[in-house]
RNA sequence: GUCCCAGUAGCUCAGCUGGAUAGAGCAACGGCCUUCUAAGCCGUAGGUCGGGCGUUCGAAUCGCUCCUGGGACGCCA
């Protein structure tokens, strides 16, 4: 329990209390109480709207209920200085704000881990992202599912969740075939061979690669050899090479998986079999066209899909619903998969599936990561993994630096299409929103050093009697709303809400630091007080930043 | 044709469970550095929340409908 939800409980309490004392209404009949934080800080700290809420119950004008309600509301119980009635009913309390000093030891004690809480309770969460086909580059879609996935797993991690994040490598399927053939065309242009690259091949800078390393190492050792042997060699040479790649291009973004699962080690281990026995048992499986189907529309699905197709082979729902079984088997309550925009119409199949094997089908979430649209000097630069025009993750990286990657893909809800502007995300100026997050935490610092030079301490003292000024107590709040704020964030997948939180804050930090001076040898308590305050600061910065992969900076 | 996402200030976007005069940033305009980093701050201006109908004390938010943009609709993965 966080200082500002003990102080809210105690003022939703009071107001049930003056509620029932006012013969309003009934303890059962009262509905949960909101409090909201008004927009304009002349309707106070908090506001409620229970009189328009109770109106029905009560049968009385709400401005009537609110007034009643006041006379009976112990306002020293609730800290309350003062009350509202305004608009057609609302209640505006305006708190004393004393308890917002009590934060500043809690923070200074909690350190890096403040922030987290309990509220997810251990629950067992399997995020599922990026799972991009070791073919290829990644590029900035993957980059935007990435930084969102694994904010996302940050934050549940920090509310208390129990999170494993995991990729599948699609190692099994057709496009692995076909990267083989796309590095034999390679390799044999490589040496002079007119050799012609498969219809559906791969045209990425990578693959070009792969054939010069093999010609490399084995010289024309492969031309002569026979096609299905000199196939698999590149299959798995191939496979291993991008793997690597998939996995250092990650890591340097800062984005580490606990688990990489093979999708052939499905067909290894013999797990797809048993899944789909499964199905069969329940009788979901039905043959058709010498096809086996899944009767995915018993769960709501526009259409049945194919599971064996005619030729005897699994389409890729089949594997993918056994590695999802697989998923439930290890105890995860809930998982969460972060896929393309292109993967939408994948969804009703996959949770009918979910529902087929015996849970509820909220137990899977889908959360689609919309299209990502680069612009630079205005103009929107063209994507195709095809051709393997596309911008890759790695040459943005460079390009642009991986803090303004990290912020700019989780700043946006991740359901709605994103410009992605690299002339503004490269741009060492105010414009950029990273820097000017990044400038605050890095203005307290040097504050902090200064303050040492000169010998200042921060002392825990006297935050109660220099701490309540408007701007500082603008901090405390803000400061205070973190924990909730990392919780509801995670409850609501919702990454976004970081970026929002932590730009306030430092916008809150900048202005405090114009309107006052901290240093101040005139007055050795309110500096004591107020370098309190600075480090609380640039340690909530630092941690919400952390949370969305971003460094900060001491120094800029 | 069916489904999904989006449409909010000149631009890019927030807006949580329906609440008060719809908010930021950038761009525009006007101020603030002999003083802890001006990569900053303060102020001004800017809106028919795509259109219409409905639900209600109250709608950007919920429902219906239409318009516009993007995406998905395979025995591909």
């Amino acid at each position: 329990m966080t200082i500002v939800q003990t102080m809210q409980d105690q003022l939703k309490a009071e107001i049930k209390a003056a509620i029932i004392k006012a013969e309003l209404a009934t303890e059962e009949q009262i509905p949960t109480i909101i409090l909201e934080k008004p927009k304009e800080k002349v309707h106070g700290d908090y506001a409620t709207n229970i009189a328009m809420q109770l109106a029905r119950v009560a049968k009385k004008a709400p401005r009537q209920i609110a007034e009643q309600l006041v006379e009976q509301l112990d306002q020293k119980q609730a800290s309350i200085t003062k009350v509202d009635i305004a608009g057609p009913g609302f209640i505006n309390f305006f708190i004393d704000n004393s308890y917002l000093t009590g934060l500043i030891p809690v923070i200074l004690t909690e350190a890096d881990q403040y922030g987290r809480t309990n509220t997810g309770l251990g629950e067992k969460v399997q995020i599922e992202f990026v799972s991009a086909n070791p073919t290829g580059d990644l590029h900035l879609g993957h980059a935007r599912g990435a930084s969102v996935g694994d904010t996302t797993a940050n934050l549940l991690d920090a509310a208390g969740y129990q999170v494993e994040r995991e990729f599948y490598i699609n190692d099994a399927g057709n496009q692995i075939n076909n990267l083989a053939l796309s590095i034999e065309a390679r390799y044999m242009q490589a040496l002079g061979h007119d050799f012609p690259m498969p219809e559906d091949g791969y045209h990425g800078k990578d693959i070009l690669d792969i054939a010069a390393e093999l010609v490399e190492k084995y010289n024309a050792d492969f031309v002569e050899k026979d096609p299905v042997e000199r196939q698999a060699f590149f299959r798995e040479y191939g496979l291993k090479f991008e793997l690597a790649k998939l996995k250092q291009d990650l890591a340097d973004f800062r984005v580490n998986f606990d688990n990489w699962f093979s999708e052939t080690s499905l067909y290894k281990e013999d797990k797809i079999k048993p899944a789909l026995h499964l199905l069969e048992q329940k009788g979901y499986t039905y043959e058709d066209g010498g096809a086996t189907w899944f009767r995915t529309t018993d769960f709501g699905d526009d259409k049945d899909r194919v599971l064996i197709k005619n030729d005897g082979t699994y389409t890729y729902l089949t594997p993918d619903i056994a590695y999802h079984k697989n998923k439930l088997d290890r105890g995860f309550k809930t998982l969460i998969n972060f896929w393309g925009a292109d993967h939408h119409g994948y969804i009703a199949r996959m949770k009918a599936a979910i529902q087929a094997l015996g849970y509820s089908k909220e137990t899977l979430e889908v959360e689609i990561i919309q299209m990502v649209n680069l612009f630079e000097n205005g103009e929107k630069v063209k994507m195709s993994k095809r051709t393997g025009k596309a911008v890759t993750l790695r040459e943005l990286m460079e390009e642009v630096g991986i803090d303004a990657m990290r912020y700019f893909f989780v700043m946006r809800s991740s359901d709605a299409h994103l410009d992605f502007d690299m002339d503004l995300a490269k741009s060492e100026s105010n414009e950029n929103p990273v820097y000017y997050v990044q400038y605050a935490h890095a203005r307290i610092c040097t504050l902090l050093k200064q303050a040492e030079a000169k010998g200042f301490e921060a002392d825990l003292n006297y935050l109660a009697d220099h701490l309540l000024t408007e701007k500082a107590e603008d901090l405390l709040k803000q400061l205070g709303d973190f924990p909730q704020v990392i919780a509801d964030a995670a409850k609501d997948r919702a990454p976004h809400r970081m970026t929002q939180y932590v730009f306030d804050l430092a916008s809150m930090l900048h202005s405090f630091y114009n309107a006052e001076k901290v240093l101040d040898p005139d007055e050795p308590e309110k500096t004591k007080a107020r370098l309190a305050l600075m480090q609380a600061v640039k340690i909530t910065i630092a941690n919400a930043l952390k949370l969305i992969g971003v460094n900060a900076p001491d120094q800029m």
